[in-house]
DNA sequence: GGATCCTGCTTAAACGTTTAAGCAGGATAG
DNA sequence: CTATCCTGCTTAAACGTTTAAGCAGGATCC
């Protein structure tokens, strides 16, 4: 900065307010300024200007588990919002338990993030951190910020399927202990209504007594009359369809499966896994939306008024997306190539 | 700092200098001084090190496609090993083509990263950025610093299947653009043997004529006498197993079907996926030591020197990892049970 | 025609570290 | 007893911005 100032004879403050449009200065003498920074490749340093400003660009990222396979939509979609928004985004992995997820979020900080989304470990409420928050989780979540509607979600599956003509239906999720996936079962209670018969299951608790990764025995469920298998994540429905193809059980002429979250795989597999998809990119945008905003308010050093971060439109709509491994329940008499999906049935 | 300083009645450079152990402090007042600064719960201000050091301390991580599945084992992998190193990671994604990469990989410069690991896209090279670069592709591409041995891996794979006795493999492919996969495929022949017949279907191929997600055929292979289909990423594998399930070919009794790279769903799906898997937690730390290498003898801010990283070991081993979807060919006899995984088969 | 205001710039301080250079006093050496 | 060295600290500058305050000169006003 000081090599265009002096180039031009003038003083670094004055290159400062030409490029950002500060102070005042003379309209050609900015044209003059802006032509002699591309000239040269002037790139500000962000270090500085973060040690005067007080503020670093950085949005923090922390995740329950870098590993789950929704993780790549969530970063993507935030990385993007943030990118849009002229911030970066450094990661934190809060593997592991709760005192790896304030570790993480200590990390951050101390890296002086301008703010942080944090997508809770399940169960897990986030403390007053020093800066503003955005938290993703699920609407009937007291610190939520913003997330899917899940239990909308859930309902509109529910409504699917009960329309298809499904009245004996399990409920198949990972554990009781997050807020997501309960709220997403009750949406498919409610969903399904009250003339349908509704039996959850809880893959942890089968899999504490018989070992990870153990068959679910959903061929016996099958042979007790559930028509329809909806999983709580693509991840299990995944595990639900394969194991009942293999147990000679054909999808979706005798049962339907279906998941949430539409994975990348999700499309892919045969048959195509109908699901519920969220709009991140939105959801994305309204978490940095929402921090932004916090930041601004909060100008730049002041560790007073960090807290939480509250938002207007906290819960933005999933939406269905109707594949081939949904159906009439125990139409035998069909051919057994499946009808292609002529583009995607979406609503 | 200079409230420690000021408590204690020395300057802050002292402060400073007993903090680091650099300069020369009397060992009693550096108690002194750790004392103070944890009692004042002081944190150094990363920001105005990184504007008088010109480190960053932050690591960038350019991904071609975080919606990539693979992507989180690579990311938690590197944020771990670079948390260790105290480093932190700002992320990138390089989504849609080659620009937004070299866009991307601006963006991290401008936030001052002291070094970044790269994941190219398929088959584009990286050009001399203005800092230390890794780059993990595969042994076989030329600026690769660290990466699985895709060829070996492919070379087990082919052995196991060889030895399980299959004479008449598929081999199932994305897109030949990529070098990995090329590598894993010539890996996957090698290992075969001359007496194996092979056959390599690209799925991009097919779908250029029948559109996304369509059939690949597979049943029709299978009636053609192919009796393994090893596909070069789990993805594919998933895809070739639902179809040949769907279309009422047992796997693994009669044909096995195999993938790579081990991804979350692969162990929980019917039958169990046998895979191949990257050790990339070793990947990771040897992509953060040879960055964290080149970054020390660099020296701060010189921007000379600062071109691509050379590492010694750059190719890490795959690990066998042998599941329930791979057998001895048409072994039609069996009941129709898998046998229990037992713990996992690994070697 | 003098007081006042506006314009377009400059000066200088500040952000929180690191680090080279300096300096006083005591120990050591010749 | 003087010259030299070592020790333990201090002073001051520097990193590259931003921004409050100041200041000269011309225009405006009454």
């Amino acid at each position: 900065m000081s090599a265009i100032a002096a180039a031009l004879g003038v003083s670094a403050a004055t290159v400062s307010n030409a490029l950002s449009g500060k102070g005042r200065v003379s309209p050609e003498l900015v044209e003059k300024v802006r032509a002699k920074a591309a000239e040269l490749g002037y790139v500000p340093s962000l270090t500085a200007r973060a040690l005067r400003t007080g503020r670093t660009g950085v949005l923090g990222l922390v995740l329950p588990d870098i590993a789950n396979p929704l993780f790549p939509q969530i970063a993507q979609a935030i990385e993007n919002a943030a990118a849009n928004a002229g911030f970066g985004v450094l990661i934190a992995d809060s593997r592991g338990d709760v005192g790896q997820q304030t570790e993480a979020i200590n990390r951050l900080l101390e890296r002086g993030v301008d703010g942080m989304v944090i997508v809770p470990r399940r169960g897990t409420r986030i403390a007053d951190v020093g800066c503003p928050v955005a938290v993703i989780d699920t609407p009937s979540t007291p610190g939520n910020t913003v997330s899917a509607d899940h239990w909308d979600g859930g309902a509109q599956m529910g409504r699917h399927l009960a329309a298809l003509g499904h009245r004996k239906v399990l409920l198949i999720g990972t554990g009781s202990s997050s807020n997501v996936q309960n709220d997403r079962i009750g949406g498919l209670k409610a969903g399904l209504g009250a003339d349908v018969e509704c039996e959850t299951l809880w893959i942890e608790k089968v899999e504490a007594l018989s070992g990870k990764g153990c068959p679910l025995g959903l061929a016996a469920k099958a042979k007790a009359g559930f028509t329809a298998f909806a999983a709580v994540s693509d991840l299990s429905a995944l595990r639900a369809l394969t194991e009942l193809q293999r147990a000679g059980i054909r999808v979706p002429e005798m049962v339907s499966v279906t998941g949430f979250d539409d994975l990348v795989w999700s499309p892919v597999v045969t048959p195509a896994l109908t699901t519920m998809r969220m709009d991140m990119a939105k959801i994305a945008d309204l978490a940095v939306a929402a921090l932004t905003g916090a930041i601004e308010a909060a100008g730049g050093n002041e560790p007073g008024m960090a807290g939480k971060v509250a938002s207007g439109r906290d819960r933005v709509p999933m939406q269905l997306v109707v594949r081939q491994s949904s159906g009439v329940p125990n139409s035998h008499a069909q051919t057994s190539t499946i009808k292609p999906t002529a583009g995607e049935l979406t609503r």
